[in-house]
RNA sequence: GGCCCCAUCGUCUAGUGGUCUAGGACGUCGGGUUUUCAUCCCGAAAAUCGAGGGUCCGAAUCCCUCUGGGGUCACCA
């Protein structure tokens, strides 16, 4: 059947802008498949658009995939068997590639210009006709288009057969087919000398062996040019599997316009490269044993094609939220959040406090984002609300209370959790204090919130100094 | 519009002819623990399996039609 040797997938990103949360889900399911069958992964740059290229867009995506620790074999920056892996360093291959299909008649030179083209489609609109080329330079003979070549402007066209069909068996639809005759004479090599993509993926997956193109299912319909050109260059097809797309929660296809989706930028929110990894997993794919929570690892020892769903999943980060709380929370050592925490932390946040505070606000967090607001009046100055101070109580009561805890806590043996709790404990039970009223208050005037970590911790790590002087200036304040 | 793909709770999904009066997770709501928030625990609502026809003793599961959604129709990828 198959002679490929190995498993290889890859995924072939084209360098105009930001890493999109769609490269990432497309390169997991590559990565996985690959490494679950003992595979090679690879990463080929698509760079054939010039006008489109930007400069640096490249780098960002290694280093999207590096924040994710997607690994990958092959590629720009590590070299492989098949370099380069930059589509526009590989141009003198699709020349050669492309000359082979002129002088056996799979393809021509086309001489019309984007007017005439243009022209060509708005006559046939007109008419309710399929907008395609009418093939009007397929029929210049061989030798007088060559030597029109040297000279004029062209493109290289696929000459697509009238009659036949393109069929295959997709690994996650089953069997897919097309009618030759509804496609289009695609453009190969476009007037730069640049190749289409319909033209350099085909040549490139078969020198660089690729067994399994794992795509979206934006590629279903361009498919057929592509079993086609194989078919003309007599090479053994790979195994096409497409993806379902990820959605907006309109349904359509996931874009720039409706939702976020730089992976960059998740990474600036403070997403934990797991968290999001562990929930693209389950974009059309469940795990059999129905687990939510599980690591790369695993996912690549359980993964099987066939539990692959055809049906686009909308990207809903409803639980990816849920899912980094999980991660933060249960997953990653002290050590890996305090690392994993670091571009979050404030400067002027006391590190040597680090140890302290951090198991009080761990199970609070919910992007590594969250750490200076959850944190902030255990190092800065606070504002206190006098009203907040007030509630639930009048002046009187408050500074009496107030009073009371100031003079019980100058005395302290020792300023510990154990210790803070029996003496305030005491006092609100000795004078009958309303218990959540005299606890809030106390909150709101160490802290100058009303949600905050457990209070005697909190208390404790703030020091008795600064928990004693807040309560004085609140006291003032009322 | 042509062609192609798809269709189970709001969302992610389980389910491959009978154990489904459809299971889990997120979210939502209610309750418990508690000095607040959060965590944690318990519970509830939530899909007449897009609709209509078949096939079968029996269908979410197979077939057909329709409807709906999506993708694609470039010298972009």
């Amino acid at each position: 059947m198959s002679s490929f040797l190995t498993v290889r997938t890859r995924i072939a990103p084209s360098p105009t802008g930001i890493a999109h949360v769609g490269t990432a889900y497309i390169a997991l399911f590559n990565y996985v498949f690959a490494k679950n069958h003992n595979g090679k992964f690879i990463i080929r740059i698509e760079d054939t658009d010039r006008g489109r290229f930007v400069e640096g867009a490249e780098q960002v995506i290694y280093d999207a995939l590096t924040w994710l620790k997607i690994p990958h074999d092959e590629g720009v920056d590590l070299g492989g068997p098949f370099e380069p892996y930059r589509q526009s360093e590989r141009l003198e291959i699709y020349h050669q590639h492309v000359e082979t299909l002129l002088e056996n008649g799979t393809a021509y030179y086309c001489f019309c210009s984007p007017e005439e083209l243009q022209a060509m489609r708005a006559e046939q609109q007109k008419q309710k006709q399929l907008p395609m080329y009418d093939g009007r330079c397929s029929h210049i003979p061989y030798a007088e288009a060559k030597k029109r070549a040297k000279h004029e402007k062209h493109v290289v066209r696929l000459r697509m057969p009238d009659s036949g069909k393109a069929e295959w068996e997709d690994a996650i639809r089953g069997h897919v087919s097309f009618e030759y005759a509804l496609i289009d004479d695609q453009v190969l090599l476009k007037s730069d000398g640049f190749p289409t993509y319909h033209f350099a993926v085909v040549v490139d997956d078969h020198m660089m062996q690729i067994s399994h193109v794992i795509r979206g299912e934006e590629w279903i319909s361009s498919t057929p040019k592509h079993l086609f050109l194989y078919e003309a260059f007599g090479w053994e097809t790979p195994t096409f599997a497409h993806m379902p797309l990820l959605r907006n929660a309109d349904h359509s296809k996931l874009s720039k316009r409706k939702n976020d989706v730089s992976l960059i930028s998740y990474m600036n929110k403070g997403y934990i490269p797991e968290a999001l990894i562990n929930f693209l997993c389950l974009m059309g794919w469940s795990h059999p044993e129905g687990k939510d929570i599980f690591n790369l690892d695993e996912f690549r020892r359980v993964f099987t094609i066939d539990r692959m769903q055809t049906t686009g999943p909308i990207f809903d980060l409803n639980k990816l939220a849920w899912m980094n709380g999980i991660y933060i929370r249960e997953k990653l050592t002290q050590d890996q959040l305090i690392e994993a925490l670091q571009p979050f932390t404030p400067t002027d946040f006391p590190m040597d406090l680090m140890g302290k505070i951090l198991p009080l606000v761990r199970e609070r967090l919910v992007l590594l984002s969250d750490l200076e607001s959850l944190t902030d009046f255990f190092y800065r100055d606070i504002s206190v609300n006098p009203a907040e101070l007030l509630k639930k109580s009048e002046a009187g009561v408050v500074t009496e209370q107030l009073t009371r805890t100031i003079a019980e806590l100058e005395q302290l043996s020792q300023w510990s959790v154990a210790e803070l709790e029996t003496c305030l404990r005491s006092l609100q039970e000795k004078y009958d204090w309303k218990k959540s009223q005299y606890f809030m208050m106390i909150r709101v005037a160490v802290t100058g919130k009303t949600a905050t970590p457990p209070l005697f911790e909190t208390m404790e790590v703030l020091g008795r100094e600064k928990t004693i002087e807040r309560l004085r200036e609140a006291k003032e304040k009322i």
